[in-house]
DNA sequence: CTGAAAGCGCTTACAG
DNA sequence: CTGAAAGCGCTTACAG
């Protein structure tokens, strides 16, 4: 393994050593004075443009080529009056799949177009989040997709105001006028809540995520209307909230299966707690039935009942959105696309109650 | 919901209009007019540096505050010579879940750092690989990471020698002097394998990735090598390849299983083939014993018995070695770390051939 | 087809 | 504590 392997035998001779140990980076000035050219054509042949002699252009290629010439994208961009070809997303956590399979979606969308996809965390913090809206938006990306934490969003608008285009995915932009592109949360849960309820189910536990985000609270509203439909006044008696992720979601659930009147059924908020229920479910009330929101890859080979949906496809809208508002700086209208879900039942949700 | 929910009262009047509609984005020389003093002074008091009056310097930042100036982040980097504080990840797909986790440490690492991760999936397309480290080194980033798709890496000295530093992950550099972090292959299979042999096998089969794969020759010999040393000599019987995914190797593994004479057991090369050959177990054969390589989330709930490793912890070296090497531009030694696997039996490996 | 001049928005010496 | 001048590396008009 060595170094030199690629270079062809002529290449340490090709290079006046003056050139290269001098300047840390070789510049446009450089292989123009090598080519003994202006700036103005070394420019024009780097950069491909019409108007220039082929036997001019390839001694410039030449020349680049020699001294391993890259133009700086920096000043090119800066010169043209151009942002860099960025956009941002900001999610809770990559290692959530929800996460993951969105920013997926988003990345394939971004770079088909032409431009680099950069990412970050919030940790669901909102202090994190905004520190990082601050960051991106001074960078002037060309646009910034956000699953946002906060509960509330007007603060964005100097960020709008200031030409970066906002798009909101999964939770939807409250208290600012931009595009949002949302799962049906409530409709979900409504149906997935019926489905239980279809099934003989009465008792049935909800368990969510932090009671902040809106989607818990448009899935916990389809879940209680459900329950009120079918004449089941008390909403709030197994219902459970801030579980967020897997481990969290197990205990609480296993503390709700051990009371003394157990639900029979369970109704998770997201994909980590659907996971979480289902260990609770294994180790203490393997009787329960469970239906969760969000699919998951081992889904259908535990025959585990969901309220389903596609997080890649919902990361290219999202990315489309934000490459539209950003190609026109028009004050377009904004708009809060609803993407539907489907239940689909493999088992676990048909399970009858025991009691 | 209105834009000017978050603007004071006496916003409209506080702005000169000629100011804002003249230039598109204001400028640090729009700003030192307005506050009357040099763009030298303007750009301490931006920038926070010592030797400003407080006065002046609440001055500029006013004025700042009035035509919403934000500093142009390109113009500065470039006047002071320095390249954008960005390291690139390329990765097969996001959307498995190794990879995923590897991002997230990668993020955490580079953002702890003050630095911006951008990503790019390859989708184990060389072609695409070539042409986003191209892209990648051309733009300056401070340092690249790759899970590499291709099989020989001699042709990226030519990125190094123009200073960006590759470090390779998972799947290590070939042909190439550039660190790498790769995990413990050969010996993890080998345990692995050696396990179930232990627990009464002798017909144990393979499912591996692209043959291709420096990590599933590796793999592969330490399952070769296994069966040997338990005096089994024919090792290609029961071998099978190119189960990139879950549903590839749900086929793959069902076909062998369907075999007049099938395994007992079988050995999964990583954790979307382990996901698969789970679900064909599950399918056709459901007593056959079954170890797979890389954890996975619901590996402890489906008694799935792993070759375990971390890789979010993985991400977080690899980007501390890229963040490193872009430090110090030295020509420092070029290494190998191998992390170590551990076994976790979980049941799936533990269960006896029926035979 | 080719080039000299000016300038993108900022910061680095260098003076006061 | 403050400022006038020069220049980062490139491209945009404008001429030839």
């Amino acid at each position: 393994m060595t170094n030199s392997t690629v270079l062809s035998p002529e290449a340490d001779t090709a290079v006046e050593p003056g050139y290269l140990q001098e300047g840390r980076t070789p510049t446009l000035a450089l292989v123009a004075k090598m080519a003994g050219v202006s700036l103005k054509t070394a420019s024009r042949a780097i950069n491909g443009e019409k108007h220039v002699a082929e036997a001019t252009r390839e001694r410039v290629l030449k020349a680049a080529d020699e001294v391993g010439f890259r133009i700086n994208a920096m000043a090119s961009l800066l010169k043209r009056g151009v942002t860099t070809p960025v956009v941002s997303l900001i999610t809770g956590d990559l290692s959530n799949p929800f996460y993951s399979m969105v920013a997926k979606g988003v990345e394939q969308q971004i770079r088909s177009h032409g431009m680099q996809l950069t990412i970050a965390s919030s940790d669901e913090n909102p202090a994190a989040e905004r520190a990082l809206v601050e960051e991106f938006v001074n960078q002037r990306v060309r646009g910034l997709l956000i699953v946002s934490t906060l509960d509330d969003h007007s603060e964005y608008a100097e960020y709008q105001a200031r030409g970066v285009p906002l798009v909101f995915l999964d939770r939807p932009a409250v208290g600012l006028d931009a595009d949002s592109l949302v799962l049906d949360n409530y409709a979900g849960a409504y149906s997935g809540t019926t489905h239980l309820i279809e099934h003989g189910h009465r008792r049935i536990g909800y368990l969510g995520d932090y009671p902040r985000l809106q989607t818990r609270k448009l899935r916990y509203d389809g879940y209680a209307d459900a329950l009120k439909q079918a004449g089941i006044e008390d909403t709030t008696r197994w219902v459970r909230d801030s579980a967020h992720d897997v481990e969290s979601a197990r205990l609480v659930a296993e503390e709700m299966l051990l009371d003394d009147e157990p639900p029979t059924a369970i109704f998770a908020g997201n994909n980590q707690i659907t996971i979480g229920a289902l260990q609770a479910i294994a180790n203490v009330a393997p009787n329960t039935a469970l239906v969760g929101f969000d699919d998951f890859a081992l889904a259908e080979l535990l025959g585990v009942t969901t309220v389903s949906h596609d997080p890649t496809d919902m990361g290219r809208r999202a990315a489309l959105q934000v490459l539209e508002r950003s190609a026109v700086r028009q004050e377009a209208i904004s708009q809060e696309l609803v993407i539907k879900t489907r239940l689909i039942p493999r088992g676990s949700g048909e399970r009858l109650p025991i009691a």
